[in-house]
Parts: structure tokens; C-alpha cells; sequence
DNA sequence: TTAAGTGCAAATATTTTGCTGTCAC
DNA sequence: GTGACAGCAAAATATTTGCACTTAA
């Protein structure tokens, strides 16, 4: 049985090497941005983090790479309610797809792995022939300490 | 028993008038827009219909409309997969809310309301102890026409 | 070698804001 | 009458693109 994904350094990086996707110091540097993020980052932050790794990095490179990334399935892409702006928030994905909740009065942002959302999609997928390859959970609303707060 | 909502016209102008939130002939043109539209609608759509109706709506008040709506919780974002640009679409909300599908290869929109949803956010209310006031799951993959050609 | 990738600058797309005048209540 | 709303223009934010140069394979 495989490890799972999240336990696999250098992940993205075999990716490309797997499908002869071309590496670079500029991919290597935003690949390994995202492998080691331990929250979800937007684009200006991960040009930031990988100029520190490579400061040639620009930030075009940085969003033709998250386009990539994104067509091979090996990122999800977030609005986490838009409560910072309106861009988007990039998150390795993993074996296992979880659910975002987003607190709309302290900002925080919580996941959540639940069995009922994977027996939801494969609902979708025999009820409306439906072939799902992406999906995205986002809730809004109070958590447990701003809802008490209240 | 009430109807269902969808079956209300003139339920927003209804519910602005019950919460004494001033009406103006902008306004009164935006929500017709919403009220009756029979597509998902981004920003630039509802402009240039609300101008139909009325010629001095401008693109700053539709969002500013749109804002206002959002958070009285009459109206829903949607990103529908970014299948065109990276705009947002709008929805009346409804009693039940649905899922999207947006087919990766013809651009198809599909909704599904399923009970398992409704589970799935009870789910979070109690496991997680978080109050849900906004849910939005979209899902991208291939609609049953496109994935039986491929 | 050469197709793919990059930086740079400029363009495009989307949304917000400041300010002054207008209008709903 | 007055506070909320609107138009307008400009700014802010987010993302994409054209092109000449560079580099991985």
C-alpha cells in the first residue's frame, strides 16, 4: 500500500519528472514552496516564498506554473470566502479531498475530512452520469468560539 | 405552508422593504435582472441587462448591489470552475441550496439539490461545532455526453 | 539543437473607492 | 431635511500576454 500523498517529500517534483514535464530552478523553487506550506498561500505569497529559494523567480512564472499544476490535477484552488480580497488560495491536493470552513467574524480557516462528502460525489457521479474530477466544499460562517462570543 | 421562494417574484424588492433598506430605481432594475434570470449571471451581464431597464445603471452600483445582496444573504457567488475568466456569477438564493457542475470540455453548467448535502452540512454544524450560514460546492469533470464521446 | 520556459513590461480583467451631486423616506 | 445612494473617474487588485532571450533535455 502507498504511503499517503502527504507523506511524500518531492511529490510534485517526481510528478513532472513521471509525465516529462520540463524542471526548472524557477519550478523547483514554487514546487517546493507549496510542498512545505503548512497554510494556504495566494500567488503574491508564493512569489514571495520562492524568490527567498530563487530570487529570479517572476511573478508570471509563478501563475503560468500554478495554471499547470492546476490542469494536472496536483493543486485545488481556494476562495476561502474571499476574506482577504478577491484572489485565490493554493493547497497541494491530497489523497483525500476535505471540506473548507471559513469563520466570517475571526477569519480562521478549519478543514474537515468527512466519508458523507465522498459518498456525496460518488452520488453525483452515478446520479447524474456526472465523471467528477474536481470539486470544492467552501463553507462560511461561525465557529464554536465566535458563535458562543455571540 | 409557504411557496417555495423560487416561486415568489419580487421577493428581493420584498425582503429590502421588510428590512427598510432603501429602494431606488437602480436598485429595483439589479434585482429584476437577478429575479428573473434564467442563467448564472456575472457582473458585466447584470450591468448591461439592468441598463435595459434602466439607462443610468452603473457598474459601480451593480457592485454595490451585489455586495449588499451577499450579505443580506439573498444571493449567492459562484466561481463555476472559472470555465470564462476569473469573474464570479450570481444566483438568487433559494429554500435548498444545490450543487454545480461545470463540465470541463463543453462548459456545461448542471445543479443537483440532494439531500446528502443538507446531511453533509448537519454534519459540520455538530461535529465541528461550526455554524453554517453559506455552503457552495462546485464540482468540474465531464457531463455525460462528454465523457460517453471520449 | 530546439522546443519549452523565463523575465520584463505592458495589457487586460475585475473590483473598489473618493468625491460630489441626487434622491428616497 | 438628511442620510443613504448614485455616477463618474481614477485607483487598486489580480491575472494574462507578447516578445526577445535563455535553458533543459
Amino acid at each position: 500500500m502507498p504511503l499517503p500523498q502527504t507523506e511524500i517529500p518531492g511529490r510534485l517534483q517526481a510528478h513532472f519528472a513521471e509525465r516529462g514535464i520540463r524542471m526548472t530552478e524557477q519550478r523547483r523553487a514554487i514546487l517546493r514552496v507549496i510542498e512545505t506550506a503548512n497554510k494556504h498561500l495566494d500567488a503574491s505569497q508564493i512569489l514571495r516564498k520562492a524568490q527567498r529559494l530563487d530570487a529570479r523567480v517572476d511573478r508570471s512564472t509563478v501563475y503560468r506554473t500554478l495554471r499547470l499544476l492546476k490542469r494536472q490535477g496536483l493543486i485545488d484552488e481556494l476562495d476561502l470566502m474571499h476574506l482577504n480580497g478577491e484572489g485565490h488560495y493554493y493547497e497541494r491536493r491530497l489523497a483525500k479531498d476535505h471540506i473548507h470552513m471559513a469563520c466570517l467574524r475571526c477569519g480562521k480557516i478549519m478543514e474537515f475530512v468527512s466519508d458523507q462528502f465522498d459518498k456525496l460525489k460518488q452520488q453525483v457521479e452515478s446520479d447524474c452520469r456526472f465523471h467528477v474530477l474536481v470539486s470544492r466544499l467552501e463553507i462560511g460562517g461561525y465557529c464554536a468560539s465566535c458563535r458562543s462570543g455571540h
